[in-house]
RNA sequence: GCGGGCGUAGUUCAGCGGUAGAACGCAAGCUUCCCAAGCUUGAUAUCGUGGGUUCGAUCCCCAUCGCCCGCUCCA
C-alpha cells in the first residue's frame, strides 16, 4: 500500500531527510535541504550508479564538469532558443500558449488570433519566459560576462568528448557519465523534492557507432530499469513509456521514459534518449573543432551517436523512499519500517544500550560504537548510538529510517563478551561475539 | 505566471474579536534484560511575514512569502 505525501513529508522532516530551504527565512518556493539522514541516502544512490556504471564496467568514465560554461555552449545545444519563450495566457479559460503556436497556427496578428481551447479572442500581455538561470562570470555585471547556470549536465560531457576519448578511450563504444547539480527555472515546480528548479542529474552519454544505436538504446532502456529494480524497487511501480514524435525534445530522435507510480501519479525518473548526432555536430560547428570518430573498422571518419540515460537524483531518492515505506502491525502496535535496500539505508548500524540506567553497559556500548566507527576500512557508514528510550522505542526509531541492524548491548554483554544483533525486517535476533561482530556485519553489508 | 485550497508547538490538528489547547513526539527522573510498556516531572508557538481596521486581532481586510491541487514544462 502506498503511503500518502504528506507521510512521505512529514517523515523527511521530523526525521531529518529534508527540510524546507531557507525555512529560517520563511522559506524560498521549491527549494530543499537535505538533512543528515537525507544526505547519506542521496550519497548512497549516486554511488550505486556510479558504482553500477564507472566501476563495474570496462566502458564507462566518469567526469566532473563545471558548472559555468562558455555561452557558446548553450548557442549551439539549442538550449537558448528552446529554453526561451514568450508566453500569452488566455484571459478567458486561462490556459497558456507559446506566442509562436498561435501565431503559427493562424492569423499573423495577434488580434486575430483565437484561443485553440475555448475560441477566446483576448489574451494577456506577452512574457519572456527563460528557463536559464542567468548570471555573471567576474564581479562586474557587465553582459559581455554573462553566463548561464547549466540546465542540464549533458553538455558537459559533450564538449569533453575529445579530451576523454584521447586520455583515455580510444574505441568506441565509450560512456562518460556525470552527477551534478543543474537549474531550470521551471514555469512551475512542485510535489516535493519532485520538480525543483535546482536538481541533481546523473547522465551517462554512451557514444556508439550510429549503425549500432537502436540497439543500444533498447539496452539501455532495458538496463536502466533494472536498475531501479535491483535497488528495491517493486516492478509493479515502473513503468516505460515511449515518447511521441511530437513530444521529442529539440535534440532527441527517440526517447523513453522510466516512470514511477508515485501518490501524485505515474511521473518520470529518467529519461533514455537517442540524441543521434545532434550534440556533437551541433558543438563541432559551433566551435570549428573536428569532433569526428576514426572508425578503424570502416577506415572511414564518422561522427558517433549518443544514447544517453538521464536521471534525477533527488527523483529517484524521492522513489527509493516511497517505495520503501510501509506500515505493520506488530502486537497490535503500529510499526514504521523504511525498508531500504542495504545499498541505500542512511544508517546501517545502530548501537543500543539495553538499559539506560546500567551505567556499564551504557559505557560498554558506547565504547563499541566507537571502536566500530574508527575501523574504518569496509566502511559500515555512519554508525549511530541512541540510549534516550526503552528499548522498544529505540528499535522503532532506528525501523523508521531504515537502520539495518542494531546492535545491543546487555547486562550479560559484560560477562561473556556477546551482543545482539537484530535485522530490521525480520525483527530477528542473533547473538555475536564483540570479537567477530565488524566482520559479521561487513559480511551482512555485503 | 493564472485559477482554487491552505499556513496555529517537532508532527498531525482543534480553537476564538479580549494575545492559545489536544494527541503523538521530545527532555529529565524512577522502574523494566529485548520490540512505540508504566509512573512522575518538564520544555517547546512573538498563531508564516508586513501593513490596515478596531479600545483590542491568531481570528476581519490588504499585501507578501511558502505549501498543496490544476494549466504548462521537464531529470
Amino acid at each position: 500500500m502506498k503511503p500518502t505525501m504528506e507521510k512521505i513529508v512529514s517523515l523527511c522532516k521530523r526525521r531529518g531527510f529534508i527540510f524546507p530551504g531557507s525555512e529560517l527565512y520563511g522559506g524560498l518556493a521549491s527549494t530543499w535541504d537535505y538533512g543528515p539522514l537525507g544526505v547519506e541516502l542521496k550519497r548512497h544512490v549516486k554511488a550505486a550508479w556510479w558504482m553500477s556504471l564507472v566501476y563495474e564496467r570496462p566502458d564507462i568514465e566518469g567526469l566532473d564538469a563545471a558548472i559555468l560554461m562558455h555561452p557558446q555552449t548553450w548557442q549551439a545545444s539549442g538550449h537558448i532558443k528552446s529554453f526561451f519563450d514568450l508566453l500569452v495566457d488566455c484571459k478567458n479559460c486561462k490556459k497558456r500558449f507559446k506566442l509562436e503556436d498561435l501565431t503559427e497556427a493562424g492569423a499573423k496578428k495577434m488580434e486575430q488570433v483565437k484561443c485553440p481551447d475555448c475560441g477566446g479572442s483576448s489574451f494577456t500581455q506577452e512574457r519572456a519566459f527563460n528557463l536559464m538561470f542567468k548570471t555573471f562570470l567576474g564581479a562586474v555585471e557587465d553582459s559581455s560576462s554573462q553566463v548561464y547556470l547549466r540546465p542540464e549536465t549533458a553538455q558537459g560531457i559533450f564538449v569533453n568528448f575529445s579530451n576523454v576519448l584521447n586520455t583515455r578511450h580510444k574505441k568506441l563504444p565509450l560512456g562518460i557519465a556525470q552527477i551534478g547539480k543543474a537549474f531550470r527555472n521551471e514555469v512551475t515546480t512542485g510535489n516535493f523534492t519532485f520538480r525543483s528548479r535546482e536538481f541533481e542529474q546523473m547522465e551517462l552519454e554512451y557514444f556508439v557507432h550510429p549503425d549500432q544505436a537502436p540497439k543500444w538504446y533498447k539496452y539501455w532502456v532495458k538496463e536502466r530499469l533494472d536498475w531501479y529494480i535491483r535497488l528495491g524497487i517493486n516492478p509493479k511501480n515502473l513503468r516505460v513509456r515511449e515518447h511521441k514524435k511530437d513530444e521529442l525534445a529539440h535534440y532527441a530522435k527517440a526517447c523513453s521514459d522510466i516512470e514511477y507510480n508515485f501518490p501524485f501519479g505515474w511521473s518520470e525518473l529518467e529519461g533514455i534518449a537517442n540524441r543521434a548526432d545532434f550534440d556533437l555536430v551541433q558543438h563541432a560547428q559551433s566551435s570549428g573543432k573536428d569532433l569526428s570518430y576514426f572508425d578503424e573498422d570502416s577506415k572511414t571518419k564518422i561522427i558517433p551517436y549518443i544514447i544517453e540515460p538521464s536521471g534525477g537524483v533527488d527523483r529517484a531518492m524521492l522513489a527509493f523512499l516511497i517505495d520503501a515505506y510501509r506500515e505493520e502491525e506488530v502486537r497490535e502496535r503500529k510499526r514504521v519500517v523504511l525498508g531500504l535496500d542495504k545499498l541505500l539505508a542512511p544508517i546501517k548500524i545502530a548501537v543500543l544500550p539495553l538499559l539506560k540506567n546500567r551505567l556499564d553497559v551504557v559505557r560498554l556500548a558506547q565504547d563499541l560504537t566507537q571502536q566500530l566507527r574508527e575501523q574504518r576500512a569496509g566502511s559500515l557508514g555512519k554508525v549511530v548510538y541512541d540510549d534516550t528510550a526503552a528499548i522498544g522505542r529505540l528499535y522503532r526509531r532506528q525501523d523508521e529510517v531504515g537502520t539495518l541492524y542494531c546492535v545491543t548491548v546487555d547486562v550479560q554483554s559484560l560477562e561473556d563478551k556477546k551482543v545482539t544483533v537484530r535485522h530490521r525486517d525480520t525483527m530477528l535476533q542473533e547473538r555475536i561475539s564483540v570479537d567477530k561482530l565488524r566482520e559479521y556485519l561487513l559480511e551482512k553489508l555485503k
